[in-house]
DNA sequence: ATTATCTATAGATCTATAGATAATGC
DNA sequence: ATTATCTATAGATCTATAGATAATGC
């Protein structure tokens, strides 16, 4: 193959033809979704808008998805899941070996991490009111039920006088509250180590944790880290 | 006057009679585009719906206004003039006799309240993708400046191990990210006492402060709301 | 005369559908 | 035959302006 080959589409070429993107088209939209819902926000931006920039006809979208609902639906998805599914294992290990704190610590940096490497701070997509729709109470329930996790862990490595006038309830929206400062800081800044060190740090102390605490519990969710693929 | 007396306006009358709502047609647009915004959006709000809720044609609008983005810079202009105006205050008190951790914890209290009370969570505008925009620059500075006071505040109150580790303009963003913790909670739920105490301490601990000197700053700010009329 | 509203509408969108077309694959 | 695109367009918006009208105020 010569370096200007690409795999032979089937269908009717692109009148712009297909930059060399490895992407599939419906991946390409999506990107292209992301990057301006995120800029824009969702009712400023249009179908046409996102067709341009992958380099398609407006009509052409909707041989791949029913309206632009169904991409932010798809976005929001692909955004939640990797910590949903973090926070399932780590829980289970807390009843074992794993303390509270540690497990906490984990999830934060996961977190933060995730938004702060996303492609176009997607993270943002949370934010947008029209996730306040109908369409889409099924990530509202996912992200619900990351905040719960974050109550519930929170709640388990809190000292006794945050656990006394904190309800797990308030304390998941404080923590998750506080992993999202990622997705402001990455509006303007780059979001760098001491960042995420910060924030995670945060979530601890918000917990009633001290200095020595903090570090015991960084401590343990690097190792936690280190040991499974996580 | 009559209990159905309405003070007589000059103008052609509504098509739809004014309400005694008290406020001039300049707030009801203000309001109705408030609650439409924090509800919808700003792109997804016409100026039709803001007109159809006050009950105006929808031409009649920009006889007050030039336009809808003009309603946005007067909805954001007057959320975060307040909580400035406070910090302004509170800061050159700080060199007198109030400790930075008072004057941060009076700010937090000061800002969370705002928030809390504030009609239709008009906070949630803040987060409104549309105000990356120009013409939104003055308030996009105003908040910075909010940002950079908690920044102040939050690293003359911290303790040494923060201090050491986060700088102003991150700890700033921390904090007031923190306090907004209230315009996601009153999405959901009603913003009570506790959950403004837990606020507050949260970022009171966020800088390092132990059970023993949050109990110490909160009675401060106590001391300094009651004091100043602030 | 001044004001706040109204009616009417031009021009610019925007979404979604219908149906044609140019590839590949069998 | 199947697929991914294309062209064309209907119908529904939406914003902003022009100009009429019905009050008050002098």
């Amino acid at each position: 193959m010569s370096s200007d080959d690409r795999p032979a589409r089937i269908g009717r070429p692109r009148v712009v033809p297909d930059t060399a993107s490895g992407l599939s088209p419906r991946d390409q939209i999506l990107d292209a979704a992301a990057a301006l819902f995120v800029e824009n926000g969702f009712s400023a931006t249009s179908t046409r808008a996102i067709a341009e920039r992958v380099g398609i006809r407006q009509a052409s979208l909707y041989h791949h998805f029913a309206g632009k609902d169904e991409v932010l639906v798809e976005l929001l998805a692909t955004s939640v899941r990797p910590s949903l599914d973090v926070v399932r294992g780590l829980e289970e290990r807390v009843h074992g070996s794993v303390s509270a704190a540690g497990a906490l610590a984990a999830l934060a940096l996961i977190d933060i991490d995730t938004l702060a490497r996303t492609p176009h701070n997607i993270g943002t997509l949370y934010l947008l009111p029209e996730v306040q729709g109908d369409r889409y109470e099924g990530f509202r329930a996912d992200r619900q039920e990351l905040r719960d996790a974050y109550g519930r862990l929170g709640a388990l490595a809190a000292t006794d006088d945050i656990r006394g006038t904190v309800p797990p309830e308030l304390l998941g929206g404080i923590l998750i509250q506080l992993a999202e400062t990622v997705i402001q800081l990455r509006r303007t800044a780059e979001v760098d180590e001491q960042a995420r060190e910060a924030i995670t740090g945060a979530c601890l102390r918000a917990c009633g944790l001290g200095a020595d605490a903090v570090g015991d519990a960084r401590r343990e969710a690097d190792a936690l880290l280190a040991a499974a693929s996580v």
